[in-house]
DNA sequence: CTGGATCCATGATGATACTG
DNA sequence: CAGTATCATCATGGATCCAG
């Protein structure tokens, strides 16, 4: 149960996080569990090439940290990993990175790479929230091939992204499938608009005008320093 | 010359991120060349603990990023990196990593810990960014023993803290040394009032006052979720 | 099936010493 | 000042196996 302790003995509290969460894999075990809680097999699909050794020792880490706890309830054979608040405090490293990436390696999936629509998700998500927020509240439900759906909606407190879709009725419906939404979303945004393969939407056509206008920042929303 | 391509192969931009600025030491030094460019000894110094080995190593991977440029002048020894326009995007990230360590591990420096002033001064200079921009700009002036002088000035940009003094007047001028700078910020702010051993702090009684005041939001600025 | 553990190979990092 | 060289150690990856 003794923690790799591998410190960098530095009175730094960039050094001291970096600690916690610097190791290889850690960050992108963060990333998934703020997505929802998940069970080990769940991580070990969204974190393709991570062995069960490493995944393991990773959770671990994570919680005597304290930022993931375990919920393991009797009589149920599943463990569901979790972030505590600390853990959660964490979404604005999550957040900066993947500006950082999509802004500077935002190019389209290398041959062999393993493509989670989630992962897309997330990053479309943390990009709307850079731009100023729409005046009234918007639902978009997404349907992916294998059966998943997500919900995105803008709220008071920015855009959020949830699992399933819930019973507000959707400005938007979008129906596709991970390699198409893939192709949509990496395509410049003057592309999208031109009957997107793999791709159907629905709704109203002011809607899914406002929908393609919103889009239109990704990936390029943030900017510290000009392109 | 041959880069560590230590990849994840996921098509995420979080895991692109984390191949180019993931590795250990990586973010610590891309921190040291945030504050101002510096010569490999100087970072051997800040970094206290690396090998030069692994500080090459560490600055060759993120010259071939191109995060980090080496200036090399004929007929003068030294080399003096500097981060790129893509290294300096990666403010967020260190700021976010930053105030995460202290509120999270934000606690006086444990023993054996290398102390620098200046990464405690990164941190408050971060933290002030956090709090509401004062209406005047203010400029405080700090002396270290070691004859190290900076400043740390608000402007319409935020906060911003430069290596030497600069010529402007300033409100507040601070002299003292890294260890006790370092107890008096570490101690909770309503015991920085009563004449902090170590501490001289210059400047008109109102601009003392207005110092301290915004120092009280010094470690614990942020906040995602309640402490 | 889920949630691991074990063994071995390899590559990354650390310690120390030395050099153009 | 700015690194290399050498050797030792530790972390990670790959494959396989196991208990509830």
């Amino acid at each position: 149960m003794s923690r790799n302790v591998r410190t960098y003995e530095h009175f730094c509290m960039l050094a001291r996080a970096l600690e916690q969460v610097g190791d290889r894999w850690t960050l992108l075990v963060v990333r998934d569990l703020l997505g929802a809680p998940r069970r080990f097999t769940d991580l070990m699909a969204l974190l393709g090439g991570i062995t069960p050794k490493t995944l393991t020792q990773r959770l671990r880490s994570l919680q005597d940290a304290g930022l993931v706890e375990a919920d393991r309830q009797p009589g149920r054979r599943e463990v569901w990993y979790r972030l505590t608040p600390a853990g959660r405090d964490l979404a604005p490293v999550v957040e900066s990175l993947f500006l950082w990436g999509l802004r500077h390696a935002g190019r389209p999936p290398l041959p062999g790479e393993v493509v989670h629509a989630e992962h897309l998700l997330a990053a479309l998500r943390i990009t709307l929230d850079q731009t100023p927020a729409p005046r009234r509240p918007l639902v978009w439900h997404l349907h992916f091939a294998d059966d998943r759906a997500y919900t995105l909606r803008s709220g008071a407190s920015g855009w959020t992204l949830t699992h399933g879709i819930d019973d507000a009725a959707p400005d938007v419906v979008v129906t596709t499938d991970t390699h198409a939404w893939t192709r949509f979303l990496m395509a410049p945004p003057e592309q999208r608009r031109s009957d997107p393969p793999g791709i159907e939407l629905r709704g109203r056509a002011g809607e899914i005008e406002r929908f393609l206008e919103h889009l239109a920042r990704f990936p390029y929303a943030m900017s510290t320093n000009p392109p």
